[in-house]
DNA sequence: TTATTTAATTGTTACGGTACAATATAAAAT
DNA sequence: ATTTTATATTGTACCGTAACAATTAAATAA
């Protein structure tokens, strides 16, 4: 691991452990610097990576501040990650409806920027969290980035196989959603009335060369879904 | 403005002009250098600014690529200027329900950390694009930030007053939302049947300085609700 | 041709330094 | 007391340098 992402880490703990809330004060700069023994431009890559992440603002000529952390039970959608096992002390489980290998739809060849001949594994999972259902899941993996899948991964998460398994890193994913009617069979999954609402999501996630190698469209169970973004400035 | 901005800047109206797509390959950093005639650090600290904003990805040993634009017609969650006049040529407009100062609600309180007792300013909106209803808005704004509203100033851009008139700055945003059906006076003015699914999100502005001053609940139609999000994976 | 090794390209990490801008604090003036 | 002015604090911009790591391209070997 490298300095300035050790040191970031190490104060994330420090900020967990000693419980402080949003407008703390961090030491500053100085401090940091003797602190961990490295030059002031180590410990500003650490700060901005904790700013990245949302963790802490920087106000120039006053200090280092802990932001807000989220509300418990929301999903982060910046995190990146896909699916963990556990969501603030929440169980998510999921049933693997279908795994396979076919031909892309249309949709999913653009979006993975592969060829439509080109066949690609197909995954349909049913999530739940708390032992209410939480979504269903369709994804498209490129099989020249995912070049092999089973059962077992796929319930497991993909996302720690194909960083620890493949050696591959993730790098960033575009995601569109918006909101609607979900239909009978859809209902019939999340078990709800037909016509409940819902959210229709879809990713692409890349890695950090840019990519693509996995294409999801998620269907959200309205009554389970809370989700949480942090946005910053970026202004020109 | 400074000169990473500027660069920034330049070099994303280039990939305008050009019309570049995704993965196209940018100039190297050394061809930048030359170009803008400043250091190594300048030019990465400008790159670095536009990966954050999602405009490029950059690929070590390899290059700096652009990143996918998003698809037409969707609001990015991101970019948190608030609403603007326009969303990719479609005219966004709004109609002013409320304006007065009032007692905030607890939540609102809370949210804004102010104390209960100090009034704040209270806006409720109606927003529509395209000639249908887009989303009601109700706004908190802590009146030791923004100290004086009127309608007009309402109607317009609230946070180009901010910057401009007020001379502040907008640092960053928490935005919560999930989904659900639209009661009966929610339905009215969104135009909508009754118990219609609708999005509910809650945002929280702060100033550069960490300071929460605008806490909006807003109800989108979900007819008219296309939203886009672009994610970095910061793992430590 | 195909695979392997070597070299060149290209972005990233980390250091050091100087000057500066925004904020906060202390001192002085009203 | 309140406002104004000076001073100290604190993060940001920009420069330059050196070494490094991931990728790509070229050269070599099988």
């Amino acid at each position: 691991m490298l300095k300035y992402q050790q040191i970031a880490a190490d104060i994330e703990q420090e900020i967990v452990d000693k419980d402080l809330q949003q407008g703390d004060k961090l030491p500053v700069l100085d401090a940091f610097m003797a602190q961990f023994d490295v030059s002031k431009s180590t410990i500003t890559k650490a700060l901005d990576l904790l700013e990245k992440k949302g963790i802490v603002y920087q106000v120039r000529g006053s200090g280092i501040f802990v932001r807000r952390h989220k509300r418990r039970g929301y999903i982060s959608l910046l995190s990146n990650q896909g699916f963990k096992k556990e969501l603030d002390g929440f169980q998510i489980t999921s049933e693997v409806l279908a795994l396979d290998i076919r031909r892309p739809t249309a949709e999913a060849a653009r979006n993975l920027a592969v060829n439509p001949e080109e066949s690609v594994y197909y995954v349909k999972r049913v999530r739940y969290i708390n032992g209410q259902t939480l979504c269903i899941e369709e994804s498209y993996y490129n099989k020249s980035v995912v070049s092999y899948l089973n059962n077992e991964i796929v319930s497991e998460s993909i996302f720690n196989y194909i960083s620890d398994a493949l050696g591959l890193n993730i790098g960033f994913s575009d995601l569109y959603f918006n909101v609607g009617k979900i239909n009978k069979k859809e209902a019939e999954l999340l078990r709800l009335p037909d016509a409940s609402p819902g959210l229709f999501m879809e990713q692409i996630f890349h890695l950090t060369n840019g990519q693509p190698f996995d294409f999801s469209k998620i269907t959200y169970n309205y009554e389970q879904s809370q989700f949480f973004i942090q946005a910053n400035n970026y202004f020109l």
